[in-house]
RNA sequence: GGGCGCUUGGCUCAGCGGUAGAGCGACUCGUUUACACCGAGUAGGUCAGGGGUUCGAUUCCCUUAGCGCCCACCA
C-alpha cells in the first residue's frame, strides 16, 4: 500500500460518510442481514431548532453511534430516527430577537405572519443542524428525520390530547405564574434570571381586630402587594402567635379583615416569624392559599400596574411607584416598626430583563395521578433502568410529589391547544382538532380556538413512538418499538425522560424504552459550565476540524465515567488524533508486510511463538471484557482497554516480535502464521475501534487485502 | 432550605478493607525502513482536614471545609 505516513481525517472522513449514506447502510433495511438477531432501536433527542452543535450533544451522539454500531455489528436490525425539536419559547425567542434588530416586534407583525418567520428560520437552521451531527459520523437513518410540528407529528400531538381530555385528564385552572409584563406572556422557570438587588425589608403593624392597640408585625419586601392580602400565617409551634391564630387583623391603610392562619412552611427565624400571604401575587403564598382556601385577590394587572382591587389612588400605578406611595401612607400613620436592608434574587425576564410579576391567570393542567402511577412502577419494577443507576433517585423523588403538570403556554410558535370557546357562554368549552363547524356548546355562535399553545414537553413526550408513527400503525412501529436505549443528560430526567415514560405507558401501553443511559455534562477543565455567553463553552466543529472526528469521539468516549460531570481536557482529543494515527501506521505496516496476498480473517490463526499466543489470547479476552462494558453502558472504559490492548499489546509487542518473525527466519510457515495473526488481530481491532473511530478503521478496512471482504466495516460481523 | 455528586501524583480520572494505578504532561536514554502524532525507562501522591469502626482504611461510618449539580414556597 502507498500511502501517507500521516493520517488526515479532514479529506478521509467526508468521502467515508458519502460512501455509507450512498450505500444506505444507516436504514436497518439495507444494513442488517436477512436473518437478524432482532431489532435495536434509538432515538436521537432532538435538538433545537435554536440550537448549534455543542460538546453535550457531541458527547451524547457518540454513545449512541456506539451503541447503535455494536449492534448493527452483532447482526441487529439497527435503526437510529433523528430529528428535531420545534422548541416552543427558545425558537419564539430567536426569531424575536432577530426581528428587533430590524425594529420589528412580533406584536408589529401578528401571530400568522410571525409563525411563517418561525417556519422560515426552521427551514434555513434545521438542516444545518443535522449537517453538524452528520461531520461527527453518526450512524442515523436521515431517511426517517422527523421535526415535532410536522404534519404527522401533529397529528400525534392532538391524539395525546384528545386522549387525556376524553378520560376526564385535562382540566383548566387558575394558577399564579411568572408573568413578564412587557413581553405579556408566562414564562417557566427556565426563562427567568436572577438577579441580585439591593432591597429593603419592611416591617408593618397589622392591628388586632378585636384589640387596636396590639398588632402583629409582618415583614415583607413588596409592601404594594398588601393591599391582596387575605391572611397573615405563622409556624404552628411559633410560641409567639400561639394564641393568636385563628384571631383576625386589620391590614393597615384599607382596614380589612384577614385571618392569622397556621402553616408548617414560615420560617419562625426569618423576619418576625409572622409572614402576610398575598395568593395572588407571590407562588409561596399562592401554596399557602390553597391549603387554607384563601381569596385570591388580584391587585397588580398583566401590565404591572395596580388594578380595580388596590384603593383608588393607587389605581394605575406602577408597582414601583406604589410601593413608595404604601410606604409614605404607612408612615404617616405610624404602621411601620422598622426598615432593614435587604439583598435579594428578583427574577427577571431573560429576554427583555424587565421584572418578573407573579399572577394568576388561567392555564391548562394533565391530572398526574394517574400516569404517575404506571410510570413510577415501571422503573421500580426494573423494566427501564437507569444507567448509572443512582439517577433513578432523580425520578422517583420527582415522581413521587408529581404536581398536575401545566401544559398550556402563551406564546405563539407551538401546537395550539384545540379547545374551543362558546361565546355565548364564554366560560363553557369543547374539544375539537378541526375547526368546528359550529359550537358544540350553543349551537349557534361562531366557537374561538384557545389562543394557548401546547408545553413544548407535550410533543417531545411523545418522541420515541411519534417518530415511529404513532397513532397509526405503522410497520415501523410494530418492528421497532419499543425502543432500546435513551441516552441523554441528566438536567432533563424530569422534564423530558419522566413524560416520556408516562405517556408511553398512556397512549401506547408499552415502556418506551428499556434503558436510559445518563450521559455526563460537559464542563470545562475548572468545572465551570459551558456557556457561550461566558466564553467558556468549546466548540465542536472546530475540534474536529483540528483533529478529526475520530480524535474528537475518542476523545470524550475516554473521559466517560460514572461521574455527573465531565471536565473535559482538549488533551485527551489530541491523544485521540495521535491514536488515529497509531491505527493508521499499524495498519501500514500490516499491509506492508502483507502484500498483496488477500489473508483470510474469518477464523482465528492458531498460535506457533509465545506472544502468538499472548496476543490471541488478549485479544480474545478483550473481545469479552468489551462486549461486558458496552452491555453495562461503560464507555470509558471499554474504549480505554481497546486502546491499549492496541497500542501497546498490538504494537509495541507483537508487531516488533512479528518482525523477528517475517524477517529473520527462513521459516516459511511461521512466516506466513505470522502474517495471518498480523492480519486477523488488526481486522478484528478495527471491528472494536470501529464504533468508536468510525471514519479512520473503515477506510482503512477499505484499502486492506482480506479474504471474502465485506463491502463496509460498518456492516461487518463484530468479533466473537 | 432540602437532596445528590465530587475532593487520589502537574492536568483529566481509575481503583479499593491489607499501606496506590492509567492517559496526558515532565525528565533520561534510544530509534530515523509502520508511526517523532515513535520506542525503552525514570521521577512524582502522608488518596481534602478531623474523628470513629477494624488486627489493619484511600477504600466503611460520622463530621468539617471547598467545588458542582438538581429541587424548593424564606416573605
Amino acid at each position: 500500500m502507498e500511502i501517507e505516513s500521516q493520517y488526515s481525517p479532514q479529506e478521509t472522513e467526508k468521502k467515508i460518510y458519502q460512501f455509507w449514506m450512498k450505500n444506505g447502510f444507516f436504514k436497518p433495511e439495507k444494513s442488517a442481514p436477512k436473518k437478524s438477531k432482532g431489532t435495536y432501536t434509538v432515538v436521537l433527542p432532538p435538538p433545537n431548532v435554536t440550537g448549534c452543535l455543542h460538546m453535550g450533544h457531541t458527547l451524547n451522539v457518540t454513545i449512541q453511534d456506539a451503541l447503535i454500531r455494536w449492534k448493527r455489528m452483532q447482526g441487529y436490525k439497527t435503526l437510529w430516527i433523528p430529528g428535531i425539536d420545534h422548541a416552543g419559547i427558545a425558537a419564539q425567542n430567536v426569531v424575536e430577537k432577530n426581528l428587533r434588530k430590524e425594529g420589528v416586534s412580533r406584536f408589529d407583525l401578528g401571530r400568522e405572519k410571525f409563525i411563517e418567520k418561525v417556519w422560515e428560520w426552521k427551514q434555513k437552521y434545521g438542516d444545518i443542524i443535522l449537517d453538524q451531527f452528520k461531520q461527527i459520523g453518526i450512524s442515523c437513518d436521515w431517511s426517517r428525520t422527523r421535526f415535532t410540528m410536522d404534519k404527522d407529528y401533529t397529528k400525534a400531538v392532538e391524539t395525546a390530547f384528545e386522549y387525556y381530555y376524553n378520560k376526564g385528564m385535562v382540566y383548566r385552572g387558575k394558577r399564579v405564574v411568572n408573568w413578564c409584563p412587557r413581553c405579556q406572556t408566562s414564562l417557566s422557570e427556565l426563562e427567568l434570571d436572577h438577579q441580585e438587588e439591593q432591597g429593603s425589608l419592611w416591617y408593618i403593624k397589622y392591628p388586632l381586630a378585636d384589640d387596636k392597640d396590639r398588632y402583629v408585625t409582618v415583614a415583607t419586601t413588596r409592601p404594594e402587594t398588601m393591599f391582596g392580602d387575605t391572611a397573615v400565617a405563622v409556624n404552628p409551634s411559633d410560641k409567639r402567635y400561639e394564641k393568636l391564630i385563628g384571631k383576625k387583623l386589620y391590614i393597615p391603610i384599607i382596614n380589612r379583615e384577614i385571618p392569622i392562619v397556621a402553616d408548617q412552611m414560615i420560617d419562625q427565624t426569618f423576619g418576625t416569624g409572622a409572614v402576610k400571604v398575598t395568593p395572588a401575587h407571590d407562588m409561596a403564598d399562592a401554596e399557602i392559599g390553597r391549603k387554607h382556601d384563601l381569596e385570591i385577590i388580584q391587585v397588580i394587572d398583566e401590565r404591572a400596574k395596580m388594578n380595580q382591587n388596590a384603593p383608588v389612588q393607587y389605581q394605575g400605578l406602577k408597582a414601583a411607584e406604589a410601593r413608595q406611595k404604601t410606604i409614605e401612607e404607612l408612615a404617616n400613620l405610624g404602621s411601620i416598626e422598622k426598615i432593614e436592608p435587604y439583598t435579594h434574587q428578583i427574577p427577571k425576564c431573560s429576554r427583555c430583563n424587565a421584572t418578573i410579576e407573579n399572577m394568576p391567570s388561567w392555564q391548562w393542567f394533565v391530572k398526574m395521578e394517574g400516569p404517575a402511577k404506571k410510570a413510577l412502577a415501571a422503573v421500580e419494577k426494573g423494566k427501564i433502568k437507569f444507567h448509572p443507576k443512582h439517577w433513578e433517585n432523580l425520578y422517583f423523588s420527582w415522581m413521587r410529589n408529581v404536581r398536575d403538570w401545566c401544559i398550556s403556554r402563551q406564546i405563539w410558535w407551538g401546537h395550539k391547544i384545540p379547545i374551543w370557546f362558546c361565546q355565548t357562554e364564554p366560560e363553557k368549552y369543547f374539544l375539537s382538532v378541526k375547526p368546528p363547524k359550529k359550537c358544540q356548546i350553543c349551537k349557534h355562535c361562531q366557537p374561538k380556538q384557545t389562543e394557548d399553545v401546547l408545553d413544548v414537553w407535550f410533543s417531545s413526550a411523545l418522541w420515541p413512538f411519534a417518530t415511529l408513527g404513532w397513532p397509526k400503525k405503522t410497520k415501523d412501529l410494530k418492528t421497532f418499538y419499543p425502543t432500546d436505549s435513551l441516552t441523554t443528560g441528566h438536567d432533563i430526567v424530569n422534564l423530558w425522560v419522566s413524560r416520556m415514560i408516562f405517556s408511553s405507558l398512556e397512549m401506547t401501553g408499552a415502556i418506551p424504552f428499556k434503558d436510559i443511559v445518563i450521559n455526563a455534562m460537559v464542563k470545562t477543565k475548572d468545572g465551570k459550565r459551558m456557556s457561550k455567553s461566558l466564553g467558556t463553552g468549546i466548540d465542536p466543529l472546530t475540534l474536529i476540524e483540528k483533529y478529526g472526528a475520530d480524535a474528537t469521539r475518542f476523545g470524550l468516549a475516554w473521559q466517560i465515567t460514572e461521574l455527573q460531570d465531565m471536565r473535559f481536557d482538549e488533551a485527551n482529543i489530541m491523544a485521540g488524533k495521535k491514536f488515529a494515527n497509531k491505527i493508521w501506521n499499524a495498519a501500514r505496516f500490516v499491509g506492508w508486510q502483507i502484500g498483496s496476498e488477500k489473508i483470510d480473517v474469518a477464523k482465528a490463526p492458531k498460535p506457533i511463538t509465545d506472544v502468538d499466543k499472548q496476543v490471541l489470547a488478549e485479544l480474545k479476552a478483550l473481545v469479552r471484557s468489551t462486549n461486558e462494558f458496552l452491555k453495562n453502558f461503560e464507555f470509558g472504559k471499554a474504549i480505554q482497554d481497546i486502546y491499549h490492548f492496541f497500542w501497546h499489546t498490538f504494537c509495541d509487542i507483537y508487531l516488533e516480535a512479528a518482525k523477528k518473525q517475517i524477517n529473520e527466519t527462513q521459516d516459511k510457515k511461521l512466516q506466513s502464521n505470522t502474517r495471518n495473526i498480523l492480519m486477523y488481530v488488526l481486522v478484528n481491532s478495527l471491528k472494536m475501534l470501529h464504533i468508536f473511530m468510525p471514519f479512520v478503521t473503515e477506510q482503512i478496512y477499505q484499502l486492506l487485502p482480506i479474504k471474502n471482504k465485506k463491502k463496509a466495516l460498518i456492516i461487518e460481523n463484530w468479533p466473537k
